[in-house]
Parts: structure tokens; sequence; C-alpha cells
DNA sequence: AAGTTTGACAACCGCGCGGGT
DNA sequence: AACCCGCGCGGTTGTCAAACT
């Protein structure tokens, strides 16, 4: 036997909040308080809703000194910094954020702080998450990303064009006719003087037929040819870089490969710039620490198992 | 201009906790 | 100790407007 209603759900409003019931709400709290019982509030209100939603509406929308509108860049920071320590805990989030509500920090932290910390992840675990990082493009020519991410199901080195950016400081993006490769400047961070390439997050590889030879061959004079447009770039701009991937093969052994997008999106950079882009890297450096330790869902994000494996690869090896 | 997608916010739902009986 | 019940919380869904195609 389940838990009796709340409420008669037959007979109570629901969805959005008129006006007038804002103002009978608002009226009979401030002449006669809550009465610490919501459940028998909306009738000696006058209201016909169910006392959860009179709570939450007083609560979220209705009580004095509620502050609306735009979250401060310390007030992001605020919640990267309480998020990073104690999760989702969006009540104790908010009684550090006077006039916010839970519901406000949580709504803000899933449309634009959790994207924004999507894009310092590392592809991998993107790949079974969010949607990709649109808004780090504006800052690039290279167009956004047509659709959501997908596996590359070939491999075919042919050549390799640098696509320019618009950022004269920004790393390069390489391409072939079919396939990208960009870079993520997180992991400079994560491992110091250190980056790595990543492509796709196809987990098997079609080279591992009678055709491997010729295809590794490829890839790795692909990756050659990568590595010293890279080494260019990083001796241009006095850091010393490191890039390198690996495939799972079909049985289940690795070879090393780079990985590419087989819809040609043209990448994504992020840089840290601001004290909250450090409160996110310190958060995404948390999830890697967690994901060390504990090959299932760290609690912040859910992540594929399947995929643990490869992702602890990028997380645990060495570049030096 | 119309249809579709995306983003932001509001609201709902179900569960666990804790106080009262 | 066991049960009931309301509250509070976090996850999820719904709604609507703006942006995009």
């Amino acid at each position: 036997m389940g838990r009796a209603p709340c409420c008669d759900k037959a007979n109570v409003k629901k969805g959005p909040w008129s006006p007038e019931e804002d103002s009978k709400l608002k009226d009979y709290i401030e002449k006669h308080g809550t009465g610490g019982n919501w459940i028998a509030l909306p009738q000696k209100a006058g209201l016909k809703r169910c006392g959860k939603s009179c709570r939450l509406r007083w609560l979220n929308y209705l009580r004095p000194n509620i502050k609306h509108g735009e979250f401060s860049e310390e007030e992001d920071r605020i919640i990267c910094t309480l998020y990073a320590n104690i999760g989702s805990r969006w009540s104790i989030i908010a009684s550090q954020l006077p006039g916010r509500t839970d519901n406000d920090i949580k709504n803000h932290w899933n449309t634009k702080l959790k994207k924004k910390l999507m894009g310092l992840l590392p592809f991998e675990s993107q790949c079974h998450q969010r949607k990709p990082p649109y808004h780090y493009f504006s800052h690039h020519q290279n167009p956004p990303l047509p659709s959501y991410y997908t596996p590359a199901s070939t491999i075919s080195f042919t050549g390799l064009e640098p696509i320019p950016l618009a950022a004269s400081n920004s790393l390069p993006f390489y391409q072939n006719h079919e396939s990208l490769v960009s870079v993520s400047p997180i992991q400079q961070y994560h491992y110091p003087n250190s980056l790595q390439v990543f492509g796709s997050e196809v987990s098997t590889c079609n080279s591992c037929d009678g055709s491997y030879s010729q295809v590794k061959q490829e890839e790795m004079s692909f990756q050659n040819n990568v590595s010293n447009r890279f080494e260019e770039y990083c001796s241009n701009n006095n850091n010393s870089f490191m890039f390198s991937h690996r495939s799972i093969n079909n049985d289940g052994s690795h070879h090393e490969c780079i990985k590419q997008w087989e819809e040609k999106p043209k990448g994504w950079i992020f840089q840290p710039q601001t004290p909250l882009d450090y409160e996110l890297e310190l958060i995404y450096k948390q999830l890697i620490s967690s994901n060390n330790s504990s090959s299932s869902n760290n609690g912040y994000f859910s992540v594929d198992e399947n995929k643990t494996e490869e992702k602890v690869m990028y997380t645990t090896t060495e570049w030096n």
C-alpha cells in the first residue's frame, strides 16, 4: 500500500500560477503566516492548489527578498566551489547565497554552469552526458557543431590541413578530408606541460581487419604529421606538449591512434580566463580524481562504465 | 513566414527524514 | 517500537519565448 496523497489530486489546479493566485497566497501568508501547515493552507487561503505547490510558489517566487535575474560572477564562483565540495546539495548552497533559492541555483547550474564545466571534460566523458559546449564557438571562426558528436566508423588519413582560427593565440586544429583532430587545452592543467589530442568516442577500430597494417601506417603517419605541427606550434609558443591516443580493438587489445569525428565538427577550445573558469577547472579535477578512485558513477555526472578503461587511461597516463 | 530547436525557468513528483502519537 | 503525516529536498518534466533553419 502506498502513501496517502497529500491532497486530492483531482480537485487541485496544476500548472503556472495566475497573478490572482499569487495575490491570494501572498496576502494570506502576510496576514496569517503559514501556520506551520502547508497542507491546510490552500483551503484557508481560498486556493485550489496542493499545499506543496503553495509552499514551492511562496519559497521560490513570492516570499520577500527573492533575487531574480542574472547570477553574478561571484555567485557563480560560490556555487562552483560549493558544488565541488558537497555536490548537489542545493539547499545548502542556497543558504550561502542570500535571495537565491535552491531551485534557482539548481536551474542555473543545469542550464549554464554545468555546460561550462562540460566544456572542460575530456571528449570521452562528454559523449555520454550532455550537448557540446556551443557557446565556446563564439570566439572562433569555426562554425558550431551541427549535431551531437557521433562515433567514427572509418579511418582514412590522406591529408592534413590546419584549420585557421580567429584568435592567434588559440591552439590549432587539424583535419584531413574526413576527420578532424582537436586539442584539449584543459589537459594542460591536469598534466602540466602536456596536452592530448582526442576525437571520436569510437571504442573499436575497423583497422583490425586484413588491412590493419596499411591503416596503421596511415594512422601513424597522420599522428606524426599532427605531432610535427604540434611541436612547431608549441615551440613557437614556448610550450612543451605531447599527445597520443589509443583505440580498443575488437579483441579488446589497444593500439595507438588518433581519433576522429565523422561529422567533421570543427572542434572547440576552452582556455580558463576568469576566476570562475578556474573554479570549473577545480571541479573538473575532482571529477577526474573521483574517476581514478572509483570506476563507478562519481555522483556528479553519470559516466558510461563501459568507457571506464579508456577514461582511466586518459587520466593516469604520465606525460614527460 | 513557418517550422524546429534550444535555453531558461517554473512547477511537479516521489522519496527520505524527523517529529508527534 | 511502530506508524502516521507533513516538510524539505533533489531530480525530472512542462512551458514558453528566443534563436535558428
